[in-house]
DNA sequence: CTGGGTGCAAAGTATTTGCATGAAC
DNA sequence: GTTCATGCAAATACTTTGCACCCAG
């Protein structure tokens, strides 16, 4: 499990059972966009708001807390800050994976004259259990 | 320059003036989001709407014409189809590059029973003109 | 001619904001 | 007690739709 109030306070959040919520369901599901966070947390908090979901996320985007994924075809998901990777992405079941790679191999073929401060890599194709 | 005429023939579009001032603006352009599109279109038909915009850029995508193109902390923008290509984001101006990169280096390292249609590679940073 | 595109207005969806109340520290 | 989060409602932003009119084929 995550401590997630610890958490929270390390970045300078204060600590709601809302916003302990949002962590834990990141946590344990990896990835979500807003509208399935919404949905799980209303389970626990009946009359939790979107706007809520949106401000804390939001709020958390800008402590680098939280990060964007952008995904091709889809919605953007929300994940927890960790080190750095990248994701793979079914196009029929809509799973997304982390996977380390090691992008520095595509670095060299660039203009030294960039100064790169972040590479996205998302793959899209189809899982294997999805294949079947 | 391009003949968009004969381009939308091909991809079943009948064309119309702003059918081909877009693929002409895209083309110049390189990558450009809804607001740019429209902004710039707005010089040549004052009376064009955000609609028509919306509706061809559709439209193009359904065809495989145009791609989508997500950019971290930034709006999405549309291209033309061409071979495929990463991109090379600046943060400071918003300037983007098409790059070419052999991808198949990653591919090894991935589980080889996910089958992979497609990888988006976005570098940002700051480019060299943003650097001085 | 006929089908489909255009522009406008309205509807729909997504996201943000203002504010009164209540909880965190 | 003070600060800030919450939930609601309203406002704003973004995107799609319906329809009358017009243009491309």
């Amino acid at each position: 499990m995550i401590n997630s109030s610890i958490l929270l306070k390390e970045y300078d959040l204060k600590v709601t059972p809302q916003r302990v919520a949002i962590v834990e369901e990141l946590y344990s599901n990896g990835h979500m966009n807003i509208d399935e966070l919404y949905k799980n947390l209303l389970k626990k908090f009946p009359s939790i708001s979107l706007a809520t979901i949106y401000k804390n996320v939001n709020a958390m985007l800008e402590k680098v807390f939280l990060k964007e994924v952008k995904i091709p075809e889809a919605k953007s998901v929300y994940e927890l800050i960790k080190e750095d990777h990248s994701h793979l992405v079914c196009k029929s079941c809509g799973m997304i994976e982390d996977i380390d790679l090691d992008t520095s191999v595509l670095q060299s073929s660039l203009n030294s004259n960039f100064k790169i401060e972040n590479v996205e890599v998302v793959f899209s194709g189809i899982c294997s259990h999805c294949q079947k």
